[in-house]
DNA sequence: CTTAAACCTTTGAGTTGCTCGCAGGTCAAG
DNA sequence: CTTGACCTGCGAGCAACTCAAAGGTTTAAG
């Protein structure tokens, strides 16, 4: 099986396949053309590296867990010891995601209730300077207020 | 006031101001020693690019507002314009953050009932690969079901 | 005054996980 | 044999930084 086969029925962009190969997550034969030859092997290796991934493992944790298993070793600690720090990360990146909608959110219904300003030597978008005033009621950032 | 000082002010990472000059973000004059030195101005721009940064606006889309209010145009109706998009990047972002901090939830529930597995012929890692069977009840990925 | 160290600078390169473009190789049909 | 579709690997590029190297500036000690 060449790359775009395999990309066909694993769903997933040819040159996602390439680039794991080139960064050694899969190490396809090559035939006597040069190309890419994947066997059934490699196959279940794609399908694992994509499983991991959507798992929220980085590729560099996957290469870890292939490895492990290439060496006959178990992945399965590797994998509970990784998890952990990858939910942590990713709960931190969905609280910052859920500030971040939030804080656009309450400057799109700020917005609808001001005119447009012109930019003078004051400020140079009123909005967005005016925005973070009122929206950061309760956050890291401390606003100097410097207001015209 | 230099790099240094702007950064400690602002309470960003000097590298971070030095990105924004090389990006045309920033436009300092340099002193007789060749360093960046930055007037008033400068320094509410970067403040202005901070407060657009936290709303959720690409470094470009900062460039096009600037640009604007430089040409002595409202850069509001650009606010207004980009901002939306950007919301709903940001919720659909939000969205899949969720989906995977509960799949990983799901997994470290599922793994801790599990033991751990040797590498065989059949899998690479019983957890991972088992894991996706159960997780994905209403998901996108197909799973051909070839268990042992 | 000299010499060294501490500090600051710019610029190039690296990060993550792809994605695209390019020049060219391969293969089936006519 | 040629046309053309299809496929290949590899280099480069994306966002938004972040770090390391190489070197200039300034301060302090002797």
């Amino acid at each position: 099986m060449r790359v775009m086969e395999l990309a066909r029925r694993e769903q997933v962009n040819a040159n996602t396949i390439r680039h794991y190969v080139r960064i050694g997550l899969l190490n396809p034969d090559k035939d006597d053309s040069g190309y890419h030859r994947f066997t059934a092997a490699e196959h279940k290796r794609l399908r694992f590296i994509l499983q991991a991934r959507d798992l929220g493992f980085t590729l560099e944790d996957i290469q870890t867990m292939l490895q492990a298993a290439e060496q006959g070793e178990s992945p399965c600690p590797t994998v509970r010891q990784l998890i952990e720090p990858r939910l942590n990360e990713a709960r931190a990146r969905l609280a910052a995601m859920q500030a971040l909608v939030g804080r656009m959110e309450r400057a799109v219904e700020l917005w609808a209730m001001q005119p447009d300003c012109m930019p003078c030597g004051d400020h140079i978008c009123h909005l967005i300077e005016g925005a973070d005033v009122h929206l950061n009621e309760h956050c890291g950032r401390q606003g100097e207020g410097q207001h015209d």
